[in-house]
DNA sequence: ACCTGAACACCGTTCAAGT
DNA sequence: ACCTGAACACCGTTCAAGT
């Protein structure tokens, strides 16, 4: 048993190149540790046990465990495949919008990481980009370019955070959950609640995004046209 | 020194009722830990400390770590002060609102734990209770009340999230900052991020909230009429 | 350049022992 | 009913010692 550990009693540097630690496998790893065990289950100790070293050495590659989750909130951003350009506003921001949904929901456990980590990166400024081209091009100014970018982004960064943090639990078409919830809004002794019980009690992700996205556009153009 | 201390070395409860420990007290000094060094400073041991009792006492009255923190959560949003209906649905789904945000704000570094954790208790049912009220006075069914709730709660929660987690560091009103950040947009080498430079390096809290909220009422009231 | 042993000051939590 | 000592299995991080 002993014999199939890498540490050998020894100390330093091990012989050969048998570790090749890198950023990309450290963020890979703890990637992987998320998706098992969520947020909560990242510590360096869990990740180097992942990649069968020691925790202390990630720190040759990454600054703290602080360091690590914004690594991590970097990966998810820069994996976001944004759609070309075809000219028309609300196809444009629609097909950014989904790009931004599509890592989130790849790993739903880390999606709170990069709607709540604030990212300085050069990763997190490309999506930004995008949405400032967009509204450039439909003729808004500067300002109320940021200004309309910060409503969408907040909006669904909003949506996401609900979507991920219902979870499979809440949003899947569990009968028997659906009901239990039902009956425990209807219980709460507040009249709205309880009339709206059948549709609070249920969750449909992609659906409330589409929702949320289209009365963002909605109003957005809306606002572009008096403008 | 040692004679100032609490514990005499003895065990089992103290004599007298000196400690008067409760779940009340137990949040009011949580949050005053979070707001002395954030949420990361929270833990059973320093919160024990801010009352002057061994952290293994709050497990009489709060469900481990994660119960503490959904118990400040929920006092944070049982301290939303609801305003009284106007019968206008633009003033009282503002009102609302501004009056969501107000707890954030006094406590920003907790604000996240509102914002990102899924409370099931009678205490985040009132908000939403009266949000579901003012809508079904407007007239629109409780299908699409709860949807439209949806998209303003995800709208506000955004917005708030950006605010307080953008923080003093960026939102005041810090020239030499705002010029540094300006720069280094500039620098970033992204044509539309470069030309909004001044917007993107400054930003102002309240207004951008009352940006969001403005737009999505008009929204929401567009959608309404067509119903 | 990069990995680890030793070490430090922390954690959350259980449970029996006390009052 | 409620508080604590003892105890356990964890943490993040520094730094010098190794290769």
């Amino acid at each position: 048993m002993e014999s199939m550990t890498t540490s050998t009693g020894r100390r330093g540097r091990p012989p050969r190149g048998e570790s090749q630690l890198s950023r990309d496998a450290i963020v890979t790893a703890t990637l992987r540790v998320i998706d098992e065990g969520g947020v909560g289950a990242v510590s360096m100790r869990a990740v180097g046990r992942v990649l069968g070293v020691d925790a202390k050495s990630l720190y040759n590659h990454v600054e703290g465990k602080d360091g690590l989750l914004d690594a991590v909130a970097e990966h998810l951003l820069g994996a976001i495949a944004l759609p070309a350009r075809t000219g028309d506003l609300r196809t444009d921001l629609r097909s950014i919008a989904y790009a931004f949904r599509e890592p989130a929901l790849a790993h739903p456990e880390a999606a709170s990481l990069v709607l709540t980590r604030q990212l300085s990166s050069l990763a997190a400024l490309e999506p930004v980009e995008a949405v400032l081209a967009v509204l450039r091009d439909a003729g808004c100014s500067a300002e109320e370019a940021v200004h309309l970018l910060r409503v969408l982004v907040a909006t669904l960064i909003g949506a996401l955070l609900r979507e991920v943090s219902a979870g499979p639990t809440f949003g899947t078409i569990d009968v028997a959950g659906i009901a239990q919830r039902r009956a425990v809004l209807e219980r709460s002794g507040l009249p709205s609640i309880a009339a709206a019980a059948p549709h609070l009690a249920q969750f449909d992700g992609a659906a409330e995004y589409e929702f949320a996205v289209e009365l963002a556009l909605d109003a957005l153009a809306a606002r572009l046209d008096i403008a």
